[in-house]
DNA sequence: TTTTGTACGATTGCATACAATATGATTTCA
DNA sequence: TGAAATCATATTGTATGCAATCGTACAAAA
């Protein structure tokens, strides 16, 4: 048996999309409610965990008798957690044929990567109009440590850096229904991170000129400019 | 009892994200692949078009004995549908307190739609750059259906019309990723249909009128026009 | 050798039973 | 009377059982 507690990964793990908002929602007006997890979304966590982490990947069958027994659970809310996967697009569920972690081509990380160029552009148009002192300071640390990962050779560093630095700017939005996107799609591509060689040096290269050239262009309230170097440096990315 | 049919209505009910994807993978490889629909599925279906619809409205409970009773089914199923519905935003999961149809606030309408204009530029831009002799036939066809509806008055037609003119346009890009998005986030903003007046004589107005000015630009080839007005459109209507 | 038929084990889909929690009415006590 | 405690009922959460379906192995026929 196995813990059902996410795995101690560096990725962030994200909740459903109304988790998140839920849970949003009564900050709002509860601060100290205490938040309950039903074993159906503990599991789909957990699952979501592994394959994002890259535990389970692309076409690993996901048996569920076998998934229970590791679990500790029953077939119930393990059915009900494939749904929720299913429908964020991490699990595919074949009728009669049991689920699957889904697959990925190249073709659908273009594509998510095609939406997450406007979006993440939207997001830093939005982060700008409404950015504190924090936020920028969050943001360049997040740059200058990145920085110290590319200069260091790290390159697994540079990665998570990267994704943090990108859910940073969002989340400097302060917009729940871009946000629950930008996660959705964002952890929906990172299944891919088997098919393509994650980062070779030029695009390393390439990207740490863009993310220094979007502090300037953020530093210098240039909000086209800001925008315009984000998309483009998104859209290469896929 | 009542039948599992989703409702007549004029809306297009869709499926979850995913059945989408694997149903155009499937059709890539395996064009006539026989559908199978199970109950849970169905069940997803039948709920999310009385929502859709509006025979079920936003903050309307969703009794699990109630529901299974009239659409003769236990409840492993419809809990199932639950959890997809709430993935797509569409339902509310109260942990012990059951399911409610999810609520929406002005603000998430708002959001909704700064989503929904940037995603439908990169549309246009997509579908021009692609766009089949039959697709622009289509597209004015609808334009044209939905000006018969303007001069006669007939606002309920016009929003119809509407709906499918944007479905289409978005279709013509060829993009599973931007049409999966695009459904769930139009059909969030459904819900709000209730919160503000649906269409006045005004709106209305702009409305053809950006959509005439949109004709022009796909006929004349000149995508950044296209792409603008549309994103101006969208981001209006919201 | 290839194809077709059949049987069996494995697995999934759905229904039901039981446990946990919430809601609302009633009682109890100050 | 009013507030707190208690109990009963309704509802949700989880586990389990049974039926339907699938995949495979193996045998028979072409």
């Amino acid at each position: 048996m196995t813990s059902l507690a996410a795995p101690g990964g560096q990725l962030a793990v994200s909740f459903t999309l109304n988790q998140r908002l839920a849970a949003v929602g009564k900050m709002m007006n509860k601060p100290s409610a205490i938040h309950r997890n039903p074993l159906h979304a503990q599991v789909a966590d957990a699952v979501r965990g592994r394959i994002m982490q890259g535990t389970l990947r692309p076409a690993d069958r996901l048996n569920e008798a076998a998934l229970c027994e590791e679990l500790d659970i029953s077939r119930t809310p393990l059915r009900e957690a494939f749904k929720i996967l299913e429908a964020e697009g991490l699990v595919t569920i074949r009728p009669h044929k049991g689920a699957i972690v889904a697959e990925i081509s190249i073709r659908e990380i273009v594509e998510i990567f095609d939406l997450l160029a406007p979006l993440e552009a939207l997001g830093i148009r939005l982060a700008m109009a409404r950015m504190s002192a924090d936020d920028l300071t969050d943001i360049v640390d997040l740059h200058d440590k990145m920085m110290a990962c590319y200069h260091k050779g790290d390159r697994e560093g540079c990665f998570r850096t990267d994704y943090q630095f990108h859910n940073t700017l969002i989340a400097c939005a302060r917009h729940e229904v871009l946000r629950t996107t930008h996660t959705s799609l964002s952890n929906r591509s990172q299944r891919g991170r088997y098919l393509a060689p994650r980062f070779d040096q030029k695009k390393l290269d390439v990207a740490m000129a863009a993310h220094t050239q979007l502090i300037a262009a953020i530093k210098a309230k240039d909000v086209d400019r800001a925008a315009q170097i984000l998309h483009d440096h998104v859209a290469r990315t896929g």
